[in-house]
DNA sequence: GAGGATTCTTCAGTCACTAAACAAAGAAAG
DNA sequence: CTTTCTTTGTTTAGTGACTGAAGAATCCTC
């Protein structure tokens, strides 16, 4: 249990750059606390970060009856970071500082059915533009984050836009990055076991175990589009019955208003009239706006959505051992005065670890662009924070392995 | 990304160590592959661990073109653990060795409601005679693993066990236990996500991401029982509506089976006659047996219970994005074939990253004594394995500063 | 302004790990 | 059998992160 507390450079240093993030303000002392490194090296660490400027002294705690220890906070304009998510319909681009706070941002339209060349070279002069428009040199942004739904078919559009720019390129999913984006911007703890709830035209969720994002094997930890509430429910295309996202997804939710002339004029729903891409997160805003303005059958509509997300958001707290639920998203930066308390209440009644700590529910303060936020905030925490620690451990071990001879 | 790969001594010994149990039978150049150290590193490790006796050379391979390779091996005799399973009307105990493997066995009466400090001296002498059974060395002897349903209700027992024992004792639940047995045993992958399905008379999951255990921030990571899979079934004592344990756990088969007076009848249930402690065991294992007979009523019954585990098993599966489960524990023991061709179809037709993976389901080889064993390679786990990477990161990282006088 | 308390820095020593030379063991070629 | 080459494993000097302890700097109290 004692004994030297050893650790890699580059971890000891990101450890620390992170402390200091996370803690918005902090002395060396506080770091030595915090850390359980000692006094001498927490001095060098700090002293590496000031003169790389990541780090500053912004001023002095009261004395407790000796010298006053000297706070350090995040230069939050030492370095920057591009965030980017593709939706259906429309590109949306960040620019945000070390502290994860958005400095540019621009939206423009979806990619469509345009050459993949093309859209490269497009987004390569949006993002020109974005980091011109606040003259920020091009050295001091560490890289660009790319958040999609399906991040998995757009490998090559990274590695294209990573020429294209410049910049190296992370992809991530967009409820991932939406999780660690209200991590990265201290909403939670640090250490703290968390999922982002996700509601855009689908369901999804970010998941952070410990201060530790957790993606799973294949990367598709979260689903609970196809949490099952009713084993006899409508039929869903993964092949189950009653799953969520049929019953209470957004396109559930226009489906069912569509359904209903009285609604669909009252709300002014767009229906099958517009292209493919647009209309079910347009009409998911109809609807919403139709039940802040007192539409009893639209209100109706998004309580019933409510409830089940609710039942399945108490699944993945009660599986995760959850401590905060954030939701955040598109849909929920239009909706997430309907359905946060009916979650609040869900998770307040019957989560089952509410004996050991409740489930905090709170709504993202930046629900809409979340994404590409938190495209920005990977790519900041790739560069500034512990990479894996430990060490790889390969499956297949014995692969490799001549045949033996035993003796 | 280049540069030295650091870690403390602690971590490289033990991870060298978990290497050579998890391939079996590795070569030093096997482990700097592994590993990424560099060989005069591995060699001054694995000397070490020979040194200890933990580690043996145990043959030689097949020469590639130069010298032969010289195979490694866990000298599974070097130490031992204790593994203890308190259930509601038996002890379980297990003496394993280094591999997981039990070298004695013995089961006693439960506490029943005597005294702790009675239960404490029994268990002490029975720990004793289990030991002396085999002749092993008190001081080749990790420790004690106490496993239970309800861990946080025993941690004055574990201590008293502790002080009788003169063995240091580890806690947990019966479905981590039975997890972390399963993948110290090797059924599974080093670095694989999986969880243990165990049922008992509860229903519960360990859960073990990439190689290591999640337990969550107040140990309740893997409740499953209260998933939620119709929101208008019967009520449940959690506060929520159709929960899996009330529709579909063992206590809930029983019931049933006992309302049906010609089941009741053929399968001999002892119905409310026995004590409070063991009749739902009893019961479920009587319809299990009825089942196996050829009667249709009981194997209705388990059918029925196993869609639902089914269907709860998938949205784990989803949210975790599991490779493997594993099916454990004493009721398992009992109908495991009943329930596994039920859950397997279930993933395999509606697992929703199947694309990427498919999830492997298997029924334990040692579900009766999973918890026990699994409560040794607890033992074995904290004793030998790489603590806890990184460092810790207090949530509460301001307290402690004084009051800020900003500049 | 002396003395004590607290914060922060400096510096020598320690230890895990690397790189590289070396030794040992076997295969292949003559 | 000898030579040469390949592969495995060990030894050794060097590197760098970290500790511990001493010292410097700063602030409070009396």
């Amino acid at each position: 249990m004692s004994g030297p507390a050893r650790m890699t450079h580059a971890s000891t240093r990101a450890a620390v750059l992170d402390l200091v993030r996370a803690a918005g303000m902090i002395s060396r002392v506080g770091l030595v606390n915090a850390t359980g490194l000692t006094g001498g090296t927490i001095s060098t660490v700090v002293r590496g970060l000031i003169d790389e400027g990541l780090v500053a002294e912004t001023g002095h705690a009261e004395s407790t009856g000796g010298k006053r220890r000297v706070m350090l906070q995040l230069n939050h304009f030492a370095r920057y970071a591009v965030g980017v998510h593709l939706d259906e319909a429309r590109i949306t681009y960040v620019l945000t500082n070390l502290g994860g706070a958005v400095v540019a941002r621009i939206s423009r339209a979806g990619s469509g059915d345009a050459e993949v060349s093309d859209v490269v070279a497009r987004m390569a002069r949006e993002v020109d533009a974005l980091i011109d428009s606040v003259g920020v040199e091009r050295d001091r942004i560490l890289g660009l984050g790319l958040v999609s739904a399906r991040p998995s078919e757009h490998h090559e559009f990274g590695q294209a836009l990573e020429r294209a720019t410049g910049l190296p390129v992370v992809l991530d999913n967009d409820a991932t990055a939406a999780a660690i984006g209200e991590h990265w911007s201290g909403g939670v703890g640090a250490t703290s076991t968390f999922a982002a709830l996700y509601l855009g035209t689908g369901i999804g969720a970010g998941v952070v175990l410990g201060g530790t994002t957790y993606r799973g094997p294949s990367g598709h930890a979260g689903e609970i589009g196809h949490l099952c509430l009713d084993v006899d429910g409508p039929e869903c295309r993964c092949g189950a019955r009653g799953c969520l996202e049929v019953l209470a997804g957004p396109g559930a939710v226009v489906a069912q208003a569509r359904a209903d002339r009285a609604l669909s004029r009252a709300a002014g729903l767009a229906g099958g009239r517009t292209r493919a891409a647009a209309p079910v997160a347009a009409d998911f805003a109809a609807i919403s706006r139709a039940a802040r303005r007192g539409n009893a059958r639209a209100l109706a509509l998004l309580e019933r959505s409510a409830r089940y997300l609710a039942v399945s958001a108490r699944a993945l707290a009660n599986v995760l051992d959850l401590e905060v639920l954030v939701l955040t998203g598109p849909s929920f930066a239009i909706a997430g005065s309907v359905y946060l308390p009916v979650l609040r209440a869900e998770l307040d009644r019957a989560f089952i670890a509410r004996a050991a700590h409740p489930v905090s529910v709170r709504l993202s303060p930046s629900a809409a662009s979340a994404p590409a936020i938190g495209a920005a905030a990977i790519v900041l925490q790739s560069e500034l924070v512990p990479r894996q620690t430990g060490m790889r451990l390969p499956d297949d071990l014995a692969a490799g392995e001549p045949p033996v001879f035993v003796r």
